[in-house]
DNA sequence: AAGTACCTCAACCGCATACTG
DNA sequence: CCAGTATGCGGTTGAGGTACT
């Protein structure tokens, strides 16, 4: 026979923790520690199932438990650790003292999911949603739609109209040009296509090094730290699953296993963060600003990524009286 | 001020895995 | 080794709060 049951009770409470609970179940464990949840329960007088005084205690009332908003710099880790990781929720609190995972799952479904959409990336798979390939065939038919109207309906007559058609040609060159950009480059960490093209062989530098990525001639493999202490992982993604070669120490190519990622490859992440995607604050903030954000070390040369970031958030202010692109957008 | 829509997050549910006898 | 339970984790829900009309 194995245990007895830890939850088959009747009449066990359920529902918000009242602050007297609180403090029965935070006197227990200050006390005795944590042990078995189920006895717990009971030996702290609380009708409640173990199950429920575990949740209550590791997401609130555990002393080293960080309140308040997320700062910009965790938002990053998250987003970065959700590419490697996916949902492993518990995995990426690991990596966030004081954060716990639902905290972490709710900030994700909550604010971070929310914001990636809106930028057109695919929380999921943090590459472009597919729909943008769509917006850009939209953008050219628009485009050539109300050229053509335009054309026939003022150009001719107005050299004002000739003026306005000029400049929303242009804008309209801009746009695709962007979104060839975000399309073939800036988010397609994670493409096996991408990662041959590059000779970027490990997914954690295409993530460290995201920002130099576009337009740069130098692999950013050579200028990850993962190169400069070889034998942490330097592998090939396989295919397009969640999964990639692993090499440890240069031989035995075996499955690498996005939970064993080691903690040093995870503390560079943490170390070398990315340029925010998504603005912490619900405050607007440039992506200028993002990009500046605390991450001097990667930001120090006008990267490519950085011109287009301007040209991006240029493009979204110089249209935002009412134009159609703005709605196209967003 | 009242009603409604939307958002946040604590808590629950169910499944997978670890553990115990 | 096996049966059965505890624990941990990720997905989901819904109450309460806030913003909007």
């Amino acid at each position: 026979m194995g245990r007895p049951p830890c939850c088959d009770e009747s009449g066990v409470k359920k529902g918000p923790w009242t602050p007297e609970e609180d403090e029965k179940l935070s006197n227990y464990i200050n006390k005795y520690g944590q042990g078995s949840w189920r006895t717990l329960a009971k030996r702290a007088s609380l009708n409640r199932c173990g199950k429920s005084c575990r949740l209550r205690w590791t997401n609130y009332l555990r002393p080293d438990i960080k309140r308040g908003k997320f700062t910009e710099e965790e938002e990053r880790l998250i987003i970065n650790l959700h590419s490697v990781l996916g949902n492993k929720w518990s995995k990426i609190a690991g990596h966030l003292p004081g954060r716990t995972d639902n905290e972490i799952k709710n900030f994700w479904n909550t604010n971070i999911r929310k914001k990636l959409l809106h930028m057109g990336i695919d929380p999921e798979t943090h590459k472009p949603r597919t729909d943008f390939n769509h917006l850009m065939n939209l953008a050219h038919l628009i485009g050539m739609s109300n050229l053509g109207n335009n054309v026939a309906m003022n150009t001719w007559s107005n050299p004002l109209g000739l003026q306005a058609d000029v400049t929303q040609l242009a804008k309209l060159q801009q746009l695709q040009n962007m979104l060839q950009i975000m399309n073939n480059s800036f988010f397609n960490i994670g493409n096996p296509s991408f990662l041959g093209n590059h000779s970027l062989n490990n997914p954690l530098d295409a993530i460290l090094n995201r920002t130099n990525i576009i337009q740069t001639t130098e692999p950013a493999f050579f200028r990850s730290q993962e190169y400069a202490n070889p034998g942490l992982l330097s592998q090939t993604r396989s295919d397009s699953s969640k999964s990639w070669t692993y090499v440890e120490g240069g031989s035995n190519p075996q499955e690498f296993d996005c939970n064993k990622v080691s903690s040093t490859t995870l503390e560079n992440i943490a170390e070398n963060p990315l340029p925010a995607l998504v603005a912490c604050s619900p405050e607007k903030k440039t992506f200028n600003q993002m990009e500046n954000g605390s991450n001097t070390a990667q930001t120090s040369i006008q990267s490519p990524s950085n011109t287009f970031f301007n040209d991006w958030e240029k493009f979204l202010d110089n249209e935002t009286s009412g134009s159609y692109w703005k709605e196209i957008l967003e």
